[in-house]
DNA sequence: ACACAACATTTGTATATACAACTATTAAAA
DNA sequence: TTTTAATAGTTGTATATACAAATGTTGTGT
C-alpha cells in the first residue's frame, strides 16, 4: 500500500513530501503494533523504553539525565515516567551520596523479569516487519535515513 | 550520526532492531522542526494535518469519519480537533442536510489563508531534509519504507 | 409500524505530554 | 566567605490522547 493510497490522497505529491508522510505513517503502524504486545503486561512504551535503558546499564544505577538523554522522544517528564515505574517495583530510586542533587534508578529483578518475559516478543515484532524487505534492504534503509536526518543533529 | 549514537547505545544491535529506532527517532527529528516550524501559526501538527485534508476537499465539505480515516494517526479525536479550529474560524460545521447524522466540515478563506502563508515554510522543510539525500535515494526509500510495512495493513 | 442493529459523532474520564516555574544542591566568582 | 550561576530534578498547569460509554439517526427485518 502506497503512502498515497494510505491518506487518500487526491493530488500528487513529489517525493520529498511523500517521503515524510512515510516515515509518519511507518512509526504508527509500528506504535500500534508494539502498543497492542505490551498492553497486557501494565507498560507505557515509553516506560518499556526507560526499563531497556536501565537494563543497558548492567547493574550500575541511571540518574534521571542519563535516561533523558537516551530516550528517543526527548520531551518526556522523566519524573513521570519514573514514579509509574516505582509504583510497579520495577525500579528503585534514591539519592546519589555523592552527588545530592542527582537521583540514582536502578532496575529491580521484577523489572528485569518482565523485559526477560517480553524479550522474544519483542523480537519476533521486530523480525516480523524486517522480514518484510531483504537483508540487504534492511541495512540499506538504516543509511538511508540516517543520512536523511543528518543535519538536524 | 548513527541511531547507536543517537541513544548512546553500549550494545550490539541488529539491523531489525535498528531500523524500528531509526524510524521512530527520525520521526521524532521531522516532528520536532515541523513544531517549530507552526508554533508561531498557534496550530498543532494534528490542527494542521485537518486543514490539509479539507483543502485537498476542493470545496467540498467533509465528514468526520472521512478526516478521521485521511489522518495518519488514526487515534485522535476528531471532534476535538475540529472545535480547536472552529475556535480559530479555520472551519465551518454543520449538520448533513441529507443524513442528520453526519456533520459537513468546511475550510473558511481564513483557513485556506493560513495555509498558503504556511506553504512554502513546509515545502523548505520538507526539501531541507530531502536534500541529503539524492532523488534516486529519496524515491528508493520511499519504496523501501512502503515494503518494509506492508503486512500490517 | 415496531424492534433492533448499524452508523456517525460526541462526551466522560483517566492518563500522557509539553512547557514553564520552582526547589534544592553544588560549583564558580568576587 | 558571601553572592551568583549552573546543574539536577520536581511540580503545576494547560492541553492532548486513548478508550469506552452515551446520544441521536438511519437502515433492516418481521
Amino acid at each position: 500500500m502506497t503512502i498515497e493510497e494510505v491518506i487518500k490522497s487526491t493530488v500528487k505529491m513529489d517525493n520529498a513530501k511523500k517521503v515524510i508522510l512515510n516515515i509518519m505513517y511507518t512509526q504508527n503502524v509500528i506504535l500500534d503494533h508494539f502498543n497492542e504486545l505490551i498492553k497486557p503486561y501494565d507498560l507505557s512504551g515509553e516506560q518499556y523504553n526507560v526499563l531497556r535503558i536501565l537494563r543497558g546499564q548492567k547493574g550500575n544505577p541511571a540518574n534521571m539525565c542519563v535516561i533523558q538523554e537516551r530516550m528517543l522522544a526527548k520531551t518526556s517528564n522523566t519524573t513521570r515516567l519514573v514514579d509509574k515505574l516505582l509504583l510497579k517495583d520495577f525500579v528503585t530510586r534514591n539519592v546519589c551520596p555523592g552527588n545530592r542533587r542527582k537521583i540514582e534508578v536502578l532496575i529491580t529483578q521484577k523489572g528485569l523479569d518482565v523485559l526477560k518475559e517480553l524479550d522474544p516478543k519483542v523480537d519476533e515484532h521486530e523480525r516480523a516487519f524486517a522480514e518484510n524487505i531483504s537483508p540487504e534492504e534492511l541495512e540499506l534503509l538504516n543509511k538511508l535515513l540516517e543520512k536523511y536526518r543528518t543535519q538536524q543533529n
